[in-house]
DNA sequence: CAGTGAGCGAGCTTCCGCTTGACTT
């Protein structure tokens, strides 16, 4: 038994710090917290100036009983768990349940996993801050009040029975992505024209080379462009004035958890919740730092180390030491950026995980390197024939620097037409004369904001200071989850554009067309999403504000620093909140999101578009009508707020008749499972591109084939007489009875298409007497 | 697996932030 006992966060770092510190101290790890408020009456004793009533979780008790039991042993027990308000928090919880004095147990933090600062930290514990821990309550308590009395409002109030939710960092996430909908439904494209003028010139050699210069402006009409075009109708081009700029460029800081998810969706195509998964393992197998961070701070053995691999791969002049600090205000650093352990190591098995690897290596080397120094070059040219100019710019890269490695990509939001990549000019002389082989004037469209991705949200919610590093990936699962919002592909749509072409004197009318407005993977808001956020927009202004999360870290930081009273301030925030929950349960009607559409042309009756119990939907006439009415379900890519009188009368197609198959009628419908076509008391799901507004007879025949055919290779014996199956799936062999499947134990997997009616029976027999254990939601108590 | 759509009410759901693990019928 070791004198010292050091209790961490992460069970990967306990190992790292155990063998640094030697055979005095055992390093432990808690597994981030131990202890949750209950789940009944919210865990908070409101009345009682918010005193919490905490639990350890059931998934949580086996490691608390063996770190009581370690304690117990030990001479001396180290909190080590990390530097921020959340990490404060978990080692004064540690005192609570292993009963350690939280004025006396020592308290140490590092930033860094490296010997220096473990040995520094261990010389130099402190105790407790109370003060930070309090801080961390009144987080919590706040975030379950928050969560806990919004969430049955919407039970309350919304028309649907899905298992709503809302909170202080969900309903704002959705909301963001609302308004962007929003923002691009009521958008109108402007066009304007743009010159572009193709030249050629010579060079030294006498070799043409040719370039391209940009027109004065643009102009807002085809007819402003024309005349434009008109008047350059046979003038001479001259090199007016030559300008040469020296430029750089600097490489970004390391990666923190949000630019790591930002860059690897950007460009290797991740989901966040793939980032995180792949940084998981190389963190778990020591290749890199810590994966939740927002720091972007480098320790120095790193620094060291990543000048040494700089200098040995591209030599000195591609280093520069650089310091980032973090533009993020909020950030609690509590550790490093997110880098290689040792920039030598780099041998990364699976595919995907050595991309994430790569770009976290390249990043981090690029980090220190020199800037890349350029040269740019802007020349105007002069028109003979009117007053204006062109402007030709063009960049030469005169020293490469970090560019050697990486460059960071950007969201194409912030892409501006300007902004086109650059390119080399010839070298050309003040009052040389150019020709022009061709000049354009292009019809170019304004674009509304882009929809939001996965990573661009987390981007956003950063800058609000909403969420931490751990809860980005789940926050955007959660609104998926919650079917708020929905990550999927539009299909642009065909727009036509002009193009006026000046060549050999003469101006040609051309129309060209483009495809706009296409989305990958990117985040759309449901119809459900709409309705919840004009809801709590509506009742709970403050805490829908995107202001609110920093509004409230100001305060949090009070009380980190002594100034405030942590129950004082959550009451200051509770009494206001607990009026407009009441308020609002009283006075609130159940919303519905109705929305008038038109009347039924052949019945007059009113269509309308609205939110029912298991979905968006249209309804034609009323409920009290003597008559039924009628119901349709929306299309996953039509909405409440968007849909035509036309679309809405379309719907009602379905179901329809294909014809006959086999003596039997085809028919096609969309069901809760989506597009289906039923033959002969039988379902078979429409493959993706087959619309079941337009799809025909001979394509579905196809499906049923196929599916019958599946199915005999899928079967290894059937026992007609009992009903027993013998089946393959996607985990191996199974036993299939009536609609229930049993597991074959494993010494007979192998031999699977052996078994005997008689074994089968008994196989079943003996999971029936011994049932696989179900792997119960952790947070739920048995009942038996 | 392929229904449904009004309203009532039983019994259920729900937050954010720390951290990994279990293992398919």
């Amino acid at each position: 038994m070791a004198k010292n006992l050091v209790i961490v966060e992460s069970p990967a770092k306990a190992k790292t710090i155990e063998k640094i510190l030697g055979s005095d101290f055992e390093v432990k790890s808690c597994f981030g917290h131990i202890r949750d408020l209950e789940k009944d009456d919210m865990g908070i004793d409101i009345q009682n100036n918010f005193k919490p009533k905490y639990a350890v979780p059931e998934d949580k008790e086996k490691i608390v009983k063996e770190l009581k039991k370690l304690a117990k042993d030990t001479d001396e027990v180290w909190l080590a768990t990390d530097e921020d308000r959340e990490g404060e928090a978990i080692s004064w919880h540690l005192c609570e349940v292993l009963g350690l004095d939280p004025h006396t147990t020592k308290r140490i933090v590092f930033h860094e996993i490296t010997k220096p600062a473990i040995e520094r930290a261990v010389q130099q514990p402190r105790l407790l801050d109370m003060n930070l821990v309090n801080a961390q309550q009144a987080r919590r308590i706040l975030d379950r009040i928050v969560g806990f009395e919004l969430s049955p409002v919407l039970w309350r109030k919304m028309s649907m029975r899905n298992s709503l939710s809302a909170g202080r960092v969900q309903s704002v996430a959705v909301r963001l992505i609302v308004e962007r909908e929003r923002e691009i439904n009521a958008f109108n494209a402007v066009s304007s024209f743009r010159v572009e003028a193709f030249f050629t010139a010579k060079d030294p050699q006498g070799k043409s080379m040719s370039f391209k210069a940009e027109g004065p402006g643009r102009f807002k009409t085809a007819e402003d462009a024309e005349k434009f075009l008109t008047q350059c109708i046979g003038a001479a081009y001259t090199v007016k004035d030559i300008q040469v700029k020296p430029g750089k460029k600097s490489p970004a800081a390391p990666f923190t958890t949000s630019t790591l998810q930002q860059e690897a969706s950007r460009k290797l195509g991740y989901s966040v919740s793939k980032t995180m998964l792949l940084a998981q393992k190389l963190y778990e197998s020591g290749k890199i730092t810590y994966m939740r961070t927002d720091s972007v701070n480098l320790s120095d053995t790193a620094l060291t180390d990543i000048k040494q691999a700089i200098d040995k791969n591209w030599g000195e002049k591609y280093h520069q030491h650089r310091k980032f600090k973090n533009k993020n205000e909020s950030a609690q650093e509590a550790h490093e950026a997110i880098r290689p352990t040792y920039m030598e190591n780099s041998s990364v098995d699976d595919s995907d995980t050595k991309r994430l690897y790569d770009l976290i290596w390249k990043r981090t080397i690029a980090s220190q390197m020199a800037d890349a120094e350029l040269e740019k070059t802007i020349a105007k040219i002069d028109i003979s024939t009117n007053h204006e100019e062109l402007t030709a710019s063009g960049e030469v890269l005169k020293f490469d620097g970090f560019l050697k490695v990486y460059m960071e990509s950007r969201d194409d939001e912030d892409l501006t037409d300007e902004e086109e990549q650059e390119g080399v000019l010839p070298p050309l002389q003040v009052k040389q004369v150019v020709d022009l082989k061709e000049m354009k004037a292009t019809e170019r469209f304004t674009r509304p904001a882009p929809r939001y991705t996965e990573a661009s949200l987390v981007k956003k919610l950063e800058e609000l200071g909403i969420g931490r590093p751990s809860t980005y990936a789940p926050t955007i699962t959660t609104i998926q989850k919650r079917t708020y919002v929905e990550k999927r592909d539009k299909e642009g749509v065909k727009r036509e554009f002009r193009i006026l072409v000046l060549k050999a004197d003469k101006i040609n009318k051309l129309t060209d067309a483009e495809n706009t407005g296409a989305e990958k993977s990117k985040l759309f808001p449901s119809d459900l999403g709409m309705i919840v956020t004009d809801f709590l927009n509506q009742y709970f202004d403050s805490v829908m504000d995107y202001g609110f999360t920093a509004k409230i870290e100001e305060e949090f930081d009070e009380i980190a620093h002594g100034k405030k009273v942590w129950n004082k301030m959550l009451n200051e925030f509770y009494q206001p909140f607990h009026q407009d929950v009441a308020n609002t349960l009283e006075k609130a009607e159940r919303v519905k999101g109705e929305r008038f559409l038109g009347d039924d042309p052949e019945t007059g009756k009113p269509v309308v578009a609205r939110m029912g119990r298991y979905g968006p939907m249209i309804q034609i006439g009323k409920a009290e009508d003597e008559e039924k009415p009628r119901f349709a379900k929306l299309k996953a890519t039509q909405s409440i707020e968007t849909i035509s009188m036309a679309d809405a009368m379309e719907l009602f197609r379905l179901p329809r008749a294909l014809g006959m198959f086999e003596d039997q009628e085809v028919t096609v419908n969309i069901g809760r499972f989506g597009p289906y076509a039923q033959h002969d008391k039988k379902f078979y799901s429409l493959k993706k591109e087959m619309d079941p507004y337009t799809v025909e007879l001979d394509e579905i025949a196809p499906l049923i084939v196929e599916k019958r055919t599946a199915k005999d290779e899928r079967t290894i014996k059937i026992f007609e007489k009992e009903k027993i199956q013998i089946l393959k799936g996607p985990y191996g062999p199974y036993i299939k009875q009536g609609l229930k499947n049993y597991k074959i134990p494993k010494e007979r997997i192998d031999h699977a298409a052996d078994i005997t009616v008689e074994e089968a029976k008994a196989i079943i027999e003996d999971v029936k007497a011994n049932p696989p254990k179900k792997k119960a939601p952790a947070r739920k108590k048995k009942t038996e």
